[in-house]
DNA sequence: TGTACATCAGTGAACGCGCGTTCACTGATGTAC
DNA sequence: TGTACATCAGTGAACGCGCGTTCACTGATGTAC
């Protein structure tokens, strides 16, 4: 059952996207290459035509998520988007370093390098974006506000319990906003430099 | 070969705090059974004399693991070593927080539940030493700092740049003290109000 | 443009393996007398 | 205090299962003429 170049191109697509969305549902362990290739609509046998292992498959898994990361212009409905409850409530189309970053430390070098890459774009991006008088203490905010945005999602997709995971998300946002109303001339909302 | 009912509780202890070592090294599912029952010298069939299941000894070990959570006095010198190159790089001995967070969405509800009480009283711990006008403020310090603690260590310890990975925890550490300096009177480093 | 056929993307049965869990067994413990 | 024996913590072989991966096969694709 041979099918098109084309045709071929897209199934493709389909097992990355699809892959993208399970493993930050579930993380990359609990996943199976026969659970990925049904959802891109396939039995398992033809995935070894596109990939070479699963560990491959994580890697340019990692490396396609890249895409749907962007950082919006307007910093602070961004941060209230990031942390907010739908993002918590649905990882598998959120962002890919807070849902799969915690799974990365024994992953095969290949994703390693994939998540890497990811992370130093995301801190360009907010660098960009970030109020400050120079470079430097504006990549300093981009990364102290990302681990701080990161952080808080992860921690409140870990409990279960709704008030205290609101509480995480909402109080870091707040704290996030403080710093700058408290310390720097221009508003969060309005602040861009880039 | 039955054994003393005083070995009977120091195995059990040992099988969790070989569980604990193992699970902040490598997750819960990438950990056997089999492979924690060897590191506590024991052989694989007497786990069920101890445990239920698997599950079971997840959630116990996350709440056996509160015990090695505490936070110092000294606020500074306890974020620098938090945030430091050794706890990123012994994750088996360091915040089971961290380690586990991203692991916990799937796990079964009991082990939800301890880490939930761990999150609570991590944040509880932190509200006491931090500094702040009032109870609201001094919470809101503790849930944003421990986000951007937690936060920047999961990020630097899942990539594989060196370089990238001491940067995220230097600047966060950085920015962190720059907002008690620039928007709070009482510096960081003393900082105590309970 | 039409035909013959080599190519190869996808199928689904099969493999070896390690997992969580069970269980008959062993022999030291700890108690009844 | 000493002896007989029931208890039970730990052993290790065995189980069923799902995993990643392989492979003979199928039949539509796309090319040579």
């Amino acid at each position: 059952m041979k099918v098109s170049q084309e045709q071929k191109a897209q199934n493709r697509g389909r097992i990355l996207t699809e892959a993208g969305r399970l493993f930050r549902e579930k993380g990359f362990d609990a996943v199976s290459v026969a659970e990925v290739m049904k959802a891109a609509g396939m039995t398992h046998g033809g995935f070894y035509g596109h990939f070479q292992s699963k560990d491959d498959l994580v890697a340019q898994t990692i490396a396609h998520a890249v895409d749907s990361q962007s950082v919006s212009d307007d910093l602070g409905a961004w941060i209230d988007t990031y942390l907010s409850g739908p993002h918590r409530e649905h990882p598998d189309q959120g962002c890919p370093m807070a849902a799969l970053a915690g799974f990365m430390r024994h992953q095969a070098p290949e994703a390693r390098a994939s998540m890497t890459q990811v992370l130093a774009a995301q801190i360009a991006a907010l660098t960009k974006v970030m109020p400050g008088e120079n470079l430097a203490e504006r990549r300093r905010a981009a990364i102290g506000r990302w681990s701080a945005m990161v952080g808080a999602l992860i921690l409140a997709r870990s409990v279960d319990d709704a008030a205290l995971s609101d509480e995480v998300l909402s109080e870091t946002r707040a704290w996030i906003d403080e710093r700058e109303i408290l310390g720097h001339p221009a508003p969060v909302r309005e602040g861009r430099s880039a």
